[in-house]
DNA sequence: TCCGATGGTTCAATGAACGAACCTAGGAGT
DNA sequence: ACTCCTAGGTTCGTTCATTGAACCATCGGA
């Protein structure tokens, strides 16, 4: 296709990777998946994004191996979308974007990351500066500063709680 | 605007970086200007771009704060695209989604990186395994086993060179 | 029987991307 | 003097993507 989802002529990894990751929305989605958003609903509150183009993302996310979807439940049958291991490993890029952006464009973030183990904070990289390279289910966020959304699934993932642990929104 | 460049309502950082990197093309700009890619033409025909998509993301990206116009000479009034310092962090960035996207996509990278200094091949955090993390000016692209355009500006490239270094495409 | 939750699809309107054509200013060639 | 060429864009009609509202299907419970 001509416009919108390829970079014909390109040669690098980037603009293949941008094929996959780089369309409105996507990285965002990633991120809440990596925060322990497993299910569309919560995807949808979430992002306040409609829901075609959420279901389009994740279709795509699927198909190009982030996501993976299970059905969780065989009666109503219900569905959630988990984050594959090479998804798992785009935390370090979603990180190091997030403190780029803290740095050059400013704004409180509503959330931050440190090494469960030592307690200390994440170099840019997402490494730990006393222990090297930390594996996302070690990383525990906790509340920072920013401003946060007010939706139930926003505030159940409010309280420390490690990456990919699955958000349990308070029902009501 | 309701529609393209923002996302209202969510609250964190990675959201402002992407408003102003998350569009089409956007960080495929980036990335050439770190390779040392700084003048309009140069872009355009590097990335096969629409001249006035172009136009608007060095208008964005210079409004952002990620690259600086300036003029080079009087007469003709020619101008180039330089990265300020935040634009050159966004390395780690741009480093970190190719070495993703070619562990999980596949594909033969163009260009492979390594540090000038002493040699060795960058992790995938863009730092040194011997000498940690490496400024983008002391980091040496040269050529890898994947696929190569063919066009001036893409055949300068393919000389070892640093980040950074403006790129003089052979004229004719 | 009706209601609500979950997980979607359909569709008209709007906004962005595409690419071809055009524009401007200054050299350079003849 | 006239024309061509280069650099760096702008304009504009067509095509594609996003939006938001409406609709649909399935199941369980009151």
């Amino acid at each position: 296709m001509a416009l919108g989802k390829d970079y014909v002529g390109q040669d690098c990894s980037l603009s293949r990777a941008l094929e996959l990751l780089g369309e409105r929305w996507t990285l965002l989605v990633v991120q809440n998946a990596l925060y322990g958003v497993r299910r569309f609903s919560d995807f949808q509150v979430r992002l306040d994004i409609p829901k075609a183009v959420l279901s389009d993302r994740l279709g795509r996310l699927t198909a190009g191996g982030v996501l993976e979807k299970r059905q969780y439940q065989p009666s109503p049958p219900r569905y959630e979308y988990l984050l594959t291991d090479a998804g798992v490993e785009l935390w370090p890029v979603v990180y190091t974007l997030s403190v780029w952006s803290h740095r050059h464009i400013g704004g409180e973030p509503p959330r931050l990351f440190r090494h469960a183990e030592c307690g200390s904070g994440l170099l840019p990289t997402s490494d730990c500066p006393e222990c090297g390279p930390v594996p996302p289910g070690d990383v525990e966020m906790y509340p920072g500063p920013g401003p946060k959304r007010s939706d139930p699934v926003s505030q159940a993932m409010n309280r420390p709680r490690r990456l990919l642990e699955p958000v349990v929104p308070l029902s009501g």
